[in-house]
DNA sequence: ATGAAAGCGCTAACAC
DNA sequence: GTGTTAGCGCTTTCAT
């Protein structure tokens, strides 16, 4: 059975070098002389040697591994995102190890200590909904270990942000919901302790401010934005004696399955009831109608990140260059929310 | 700074015992004294101690870690399974090391090189669109580590593997349609090189032949399913003089993006043309009409290959073993394709 | 240009 | 219940 792996000592011993050789050699070390470069890399070819990383890893204390820590994996944005890092990170050699917080703080930390522990190079991370202590980062940045957070950032944290101006797309989603001619405007969002549905939520404000209308805590509702909450959350609006005329919700998905909702109940979408999504998921290009949201560039925002990342490691040293890098979004104008023609 | 690592013979010999009872306390080994278990977890802690995994690994020749590769991963029903193996492999101890092939069989092989060296103790697969040469999982099955196929699986390999009754979805589907009174039912699928769209044609085909109906090679549209070919798809067939009266489409994605392309040119679905997708997705459920789809659990699937591979692992030796999953899928009804009331 | 030798930090068989 | 010891496979000074 060839089962045994094979070490340069193997190859070391049939080619009667030392093993010292045989590593220069893989590594293409120039004070190797080229025929014992060949001689050594043709052998190693045939017996099918493989180096080991942990030995390597041992010794050299890097491991080419990236880590990524995101709420959840199945969302059409954090996938996106996620296919974005590894195109980049496996071209400049990086391998992923990627887990999910499922929105759980303590699982957040758990996973942060597995990175930890597997000694990533680099982690990125965005976070759970609820998390409000930061400790489990600690260890990343006494030890310098770059940390990139994206989407959903920590603030307070000395470290490079990836991320959209949510404010503004906050500001333009309600703006255009006011130019549209709706005066009773809803906010439907995730937990305002995330500088996302926070930041939204400020956009939202002002462009209300901005239009002389009063905010009215009643027209912001909160919640995990799960189907269950959407269907609530409608529910409840239904039920008050005076209806709003315009829905601003902080995803997609939400969005259409709200937008199923209001029809079921038999309003007409935008006439009754205007609504604006966001991150423009294909889901929201194929509702009926499809509906208004903002562009908000998954794909492209971890190719900054792991482009970010890598660069950092490589031109190891700048680790001060801790920066903000905001992402350009825009609204996108669809059936949902066009009242006038 | 206190940059240097701890290791077990620094709490050792501050403890004045042996790193080998640090070591078996840190791993909970029950022949330790539980009041020095305790006195070595917290000094541990207090230190800032780590395990270095590479030294650990270098030791056992395991890394608790499974390797993934996905055509892509932005696509809900692969971010699905991804979440279900994450989240049974993360509880289990696991790391997950993910990779997409980008639909293309050299990244695929690259991807599979990358998880071979980087010693993962079991590797999880879905195919490439055209991957027709698997010498690039030789090497696995040579070292026995355990290999899962699913959704896009290589049959001619003798491994596990994890996936749906396409087949019978395929007749089901097709089966629905004929007794909604469709007549002329055009397929449009992937590539049927691969089982899952092979097998949905051959159901399609069965569904047709116990009809009495006869098979017409130009009612199947083989593609790559991106929307580019969707459209260039309907187009073709609308400018048939004999129009199909429903589609079979082999994604719920591509079959929302086909019902609208058929609205804006004015036909009434399920009227002029019944539709039925495949997977459920989030997407098939807001659409209007909504569509009918094959429920294909995802997050099931993903949960069932990683606690098969777990215990695989863990039970090492029954490698025969090498058993087909079949998960169950039914026809969800819905608007799209429903013409008797 | 090559070799000898000392570890990187951990584990596990064996001994007591 | 705890200690001794011998590596796991690689890299890297320091010699030569």
């Amino acid at each position: 059975m060839a089962d045994r792996e094979i070490t340069i000592y193997d190859i070391a011993e049939k080619l009667d070098i030392s093993a010292a050789t045989v590593s220069r050699a893989l590594q293409d070390h120039p004070a190797v002389n080229k025929k014992t470069k060949k001689r050594i890399n043709d052998l190693a070819e045939e017996l099918g040697y493989r180096s080991n990383k942990f030995a390597s890893n041992l010794r050299t204390q890097k491991t080419n591994t990236l880590g990524v820590i995101v709420p959840r994996l199945n969302s059409l944005f954090m996938s996106s995102v996620i296919a974005g890092i590894e195109k980049v990170a496996n071209s400049a050699g990086y391998n992923l190890i990627i887990s999910q917080s499922l929105e759980q703080e303590c699982r957040e930390k758990a996973n942060a200590v597995t990175m930890f522990n597997n000694r990533v190079d680099g982690l990125i991370v965005s976070l759970a909904s609820n998390t409000e202590d930061f400790s489990h980062f600690d260890s990343f940045l006494k030890k310098q270990i770059p940390l990139i957070f994206f989407d959903r950032v920590a603030e307070s944290i000395h470290a490079t942000k990836v991320l959209i101006d949510n404010q503004k797309a906050g500001y333009i989603a309600t703006k255009h919901l006011i130019e549209q001619g709706c005066q009773h405007i809803v906010h439907i969002t995730g937990n305002v302790l995330r500088n996302v549905y926070r930041d939204r939520l400020e956009g939202y404000k002002n462009a209300l401010a901005e239009a002389g209308f009063s905010f009215d805590e009643d027209m912001v509702m909160s919640n995990d934005l799960s189907e269950l909450a959407i269907q609530e959350s409608i529910e409840t609006l239904l039920k008050r004696k005076r209806l709003p005329d315009a829905l601003f919700i902080s995803n997609d998905a939400s969005a259409a399955f709200a937008l199923s909702i209001l029809k079921e109940k038999g309003l007409r979408v935008p006439e009754d009831m205007a609504i604006v999504g966001f991150n423009n998921d294909m889901i929201s290009r194929v509702t009926e109608p499809a509906i208004t949201t903002i562009n908000y560039p998954g794909a492209e925002m971890g190719e900054s990140i792991a482009r970010i990342l890598i660069n950092h490691l490589n031109n190891d040293g700048d680790l001060s260059v801790t920066s903000k890098v905001i992402l350009d979004t825009a609204l996108v104008e669809r059936g949902s929310s066009l009242r006038k023609k």
